[in-house]
DNA sequence: AACAACTGTGCAATCGTTTGCATGAAACGA
DNA sequence: TCGTTTCATGCAAACGATTGCACAGTTGTT
């Protein structure tokens, strides 16, 4: 029936005897008012019958807005982004937006490269998971204007909108339950500090320390170079190579615990027996491992949402300000943590 | 510095001292050709100058071709669909090509409302991993003709292009290898018959029973109404309320197979020694489930490039037609498949 | 009753590219 | 040398929607 051609508003004014002007202003909300109730109805059936949708290349050529936007990821295939995307998809998709996916590989080069075929695109504004503390990809976005807004990890420069979990909550609680425990020896293996959730989480780490009234000096903190498995295991290892005596980890992500787990048992002791490990994230599946991981749960398909409703503010009033938004997180008790032996 | 306003194909037109249209045969390789050498090098060169970036709105508005396709997935939360997402994309970056997503939840309402906000946004074509063996949206499609390519399942109709997994050789792979291990009594969990995976798969498992000689009086089959692990739970405790006495299951993707583990730990039995269990797709961290999990894995990825590849073909040259194509999966023998205890 | 204000609709320009056609110049064959 | 072909480029008309302005008709004010 309907053909690839489209039907447009020329063909919906002809079918109704008036100019194809009076049609875009009735199916435009804001100028429909302007119109006489009884021909705007006739123009919405006429449209209706005809199955006319508004050719978004012409409005977006016309109107400068495009009502797509992008989004930068480093990667899809880390569980972590998909309920991000979902939220945002299913955000924008309320306010008749539309998202363009980037996977970046959290390279520079592909980052760049990512913003400008999505200029070319003309989208109306982006979202970026991909920030690192300081990113000239950010600034630069800044400078010219194009709203945007960070979700998962935020950079330092300020004047910039951004979504991010709250880091600090989750660390205090993950200490707290390990010193509820009886844990006094904690370690942490951090993020890559470049990273804004490296370095809150590390942060964070010193101050529940201190909160919780536990020595700095019994508690270890070694930093990894990525959030990955490989360098859990690694950082992990060195760890317990300097003969330092902790019986808990705090893992700044759950890859970097499930590597603390292969270290645990490359040397032969036990989780949660001997050592008690948490994730941060709760990825999917991290309750089936054995143990069962301890971990926190962000809010992730929130913080998706929260970004692209913030994104469609900032584009569509536009002396809306940038602001910096946290979602609580949540602990996740599972079978990773106990107390410790004596 | 480039500020949100463009430069224009005029302003680098008016620099070089050339028409507009010049401009744009210079920019365009299939015009190239026929401009002055000379000429063709200084407007490329002061469009790399002033940073021009065609408007895609406005070469899809005259064109009708916008470069973007629509992907419709039932939800991106699946870890099953980030990597054919991925590989769709990736093969579309290389040819000058963007996705837009869709997630559709598998409700019919929400795949037909999708494909009409992507039709609007005039899309050149449509990758569809959503595909009911009846699809009135397929059937839908192909008669409007837009560009289709099927991912993941296929359906019934013919003359439409899919890229699917050889489940015959997945499901045979696992067949036999349970009965290199000495399984004789093999049960199978099927997905969904009005899905191809679901329908294939049963009837690639019966097949395979013929072929291993093995009898089908012993090898019961149940059938799932979804590719969940509560289906998988449910219908393998079925199949042990019964009180049938196979020694194996081959289920039909791995989230049924881990309902299954959980029948086989609710009934006091053990994975692998008592039951041995395979699943298909090779999941995200199937590897660290207890037992790792025997599976079929699917080559998702190269699924999405695929797909992707041949949908700017149809797209390109359409006089292309329409072929199914399948790409061979793999057997990965882990820990969830021994010998039976006799 | 005359003029002002308002209202609803049409007119036409515009957004940035692409592309069929026209044009003038150069190259070629006879 | 003239007529014809070829070639490189300019011209202008699209593509489909939006929107400032104009205009005619209506309503309101004094």
């Amino acid at each position: 029936m309907a053909n690839r051609s489209r039907v447009t508003i020329r063909e919906v004014a002809e079918r109704v005897g008036v100019h194809p002007s009076t049609v875009s202003r009735v199916l435009n909300p804001a100028t429909r008012g302007r119109i006489t109730p009884e021909i705007a109805e006739k123009v919405t059936k006429a449209a209706n019958d005809l199955g006319y949708t508004p050719n978004q290349a012409a409005r977006g050529l016309r109107t400068n807005r495009t009502r797509t936007i992008g989004v930068l990821i480093p990667d899809i295939t880390n569980p972590l982004f998909p309920p991000i995307i979902r939220g945002i998809e299913d955000a924008l998709g309320e306010s008749g937006y539309t998202a363009i996916i980037g996977n970046t590989d959290n390279l520079a080069v592909r980052e760049t490269e990512a913003v400008s075929t999505m200029r070319a695109r003309q989208i109306d504004g982006l979202v970026l998971a991909t920030a690192r503390r300081d990113d000239p990809l950010v600034s630069q976005c800044v400078a010219d204007g194009l709203p945007l807004v960070l979700v998962n990890r935020t950079a330092d420069a300020d004047g910039v909108s951004s979504i991010v979990n709250d880091d600090a909550l989750g660390i205090a609680l993950a200490v707290s339950h390990l010193k509820d425990l009886g844990h006094t020896k904690i370690a942490h293996i951090a993020g890559p500090l470049e990273l804004s959730t490296g370095e809150a989480r590390q942060r964070s780490f010193l101050e529940a320390l201190q909160k919780e009234g536990l020595s700095p000096a019994d508690c270890p903190v070694a930093e990894t170079n990525a959030f990955s498995e490989d360098e859990g295991l690694r950082t992990a290892a060195e760890l317990f190579a300097e003969g330092l005596s902790f019986t808990a980890i705090v893992a700044a992500n759950d890859l970097i615990a499930l590597g603390a787990y292969e270290a645990i048992a490359d040397i032969g002791l036990r989780c949660p027996e001997d050592i008690s490990v948490t994730g941060f994230n709760d990825m999917p599946f991290v309750d089936r491992l054995s143990p069962p991981l301890t971990t926190i749960r962000i809010p992730h398909y929130e913080l998706g949402r929260e970004a692209a409703r913030r994104l469609v503010e900032l584009i569509e009033t536009p002396d809306s300000s940038a602001r910096a938004t946290t979602l609580r997180p949540e602990l996740i008790v599972r079978g990773s943590t106990a107390s410790p032996d004596r």
